[in-house]
DNA sequence: CGGTTTTTTAACATTATTTTAACTTTAAGA
DNA sequence: TCTTAAAGTTAAAATAATGTTAAAAAACCG
């Protein structure tokens, strides 16, 4: 993909730092989004969707290990590229064991250079393989990436939450999601929301599935079925 | 799991976080014991085997990081799932780097919701991977996970209590429960409800899968058993 | 900004599930 | 074989969970 249509997410306290990586990287016509703390990260990553996030460990307010899990647990960035920034002296192997889903560590100080080069590095393996995700269920085709989903040929639009919702429901037929597994893994384990939202939602996409795939198992959660 | 079964012991010097944690994890009806040192965690931990255990870092006489290495070196405790509990600007590098073996670690503060949250996507992310989702005896097969009943190819329909009531004696086939176990691990400890419930469960079970397979030890419980 | 779409809420309706209650039957031991 | 506690049966009542709607609130977009 080019620059011009990769998202890049900084996110660090230091304003050095973020600085520096900003100026680098605009430089080769990223699009670059700053975040100072993992909380102001996961707002900005729910508003511009980016490609990569690339996060600061330590940090106030919320770390980067606890903002990569939470965007770990979401739907919606299953295809973002994380890494995280440490410090060279940092033992990354011990924090790897935390196992919180990253993509890849950069050390700092890096040369201007070489972090082109690893950001480089890091889209292109990962668009590579992040390429199929489109998924078939009988007449039914999703896509994730290009958030279309389609029935016998025909679209369907379904706008944010109802395709997160849907994809997360298709990701697994016939397995059943309760509704706080729903919640935190379409809304996030932060946000609260009231009762009848996930009705709603579902509501809407079955009328335009206009089927009964989505099964209601009462007091348990939802399930697609065929 | 049901959450009237599940077991969580909150460890924590501070007495205020650790009512903090109490009240709320009660109030989703989960069993929870506490503890104020490493040391009190583990003869506790021995006692009640907990299925997820909360460790504050930083406590007198024991430690959590020690507490969480004992723990990991015995067998007992082998599926037990462990979380640090750390202060948000602690330094994870370090914290790490003693990879004792915690399965996750939650900063505080934590809000109440997210605190529940976080500690729901812990025991599904650790119930889910270990336990064998399906069941099949004969002709019947029961799937925990898509919920579903199918005896001869045909699919049955048991709401939630039912199905766990089946669900629950075909864990032991053979075995008999009692009424009181069933009660307890149905219905909850603190939930009260008549004595014919149960029976009335039994029937609508039987009813659907039209045989003899649980058996009444009349004064003791039931089982099931072909 | 101002119009448009999406998301959420809140009130209310509907339904499936769970429980109760009254009554009957069964089985085990005196 | 009686007695009695335990379990079975049934239908109706109670409750909880979900469905539905329209309208308010947010987010989005030029």
């Amino acid at each position: 993909m080019n620059p011009e249509n990769t998202k890049i997410l900084l996110v660090d306290d230091e304003p050095d730092i973020l600085e520096f990586m900003d100026y680098n990287l605009k430089k080769e016509g990223y699009q670059i989004f700053l975040a100072k703390n993992g909380q102001e990260a996961l707002e900005m990553a729910q508003k511009i969707k980016p490609h990569l996030i690339i996060l600061d460990i330590m940090m106030p307010v919320m770390d980067g290990i606890e903002a990569c899990r939470q965007l770990r647990n979401m739907t919606e960035f299953n295809n973002t590229v994380v890494a995280f920034l440490t410090a060279r002296n940092e033992d990354y192997s011990q924090i790897a064991g935390f196992d919180v889903g990253a993509d890849d560590y950069i050390s700092k100080p890096i040369k201007p250079r070489v972090l082109v080069s690893r950001i480089k590095a890091l889209l292109r393996r990962f668009s590579a393989n992040g390429a199929e995700e489109i998924v078939r269920i009988g007449s039914l085709e999703i896509d994730r990436e290009k958030y279309s989903v389609t029935k016998d040929n025909q679209e369907l639009v379904f706008p944010r939450k109802e395709f997160e919702l849907l994809s997360l429901l298709i990701s697994k037929p016939g397995k059943v999601f309760t509704r706080d597994e729903i919640m935190s893994r379409v809304w996030g384990d932060d946000i609260i929301v009231g009762d009848r939202t996930i009705d709603v939602h579902i509501r809407k996409i079955r009328e335009k599935l206009g089927d009964d795939s989505i099964k209601t198992i009462k007091g348990v959660g939802y399930k697609f079925d065929t």
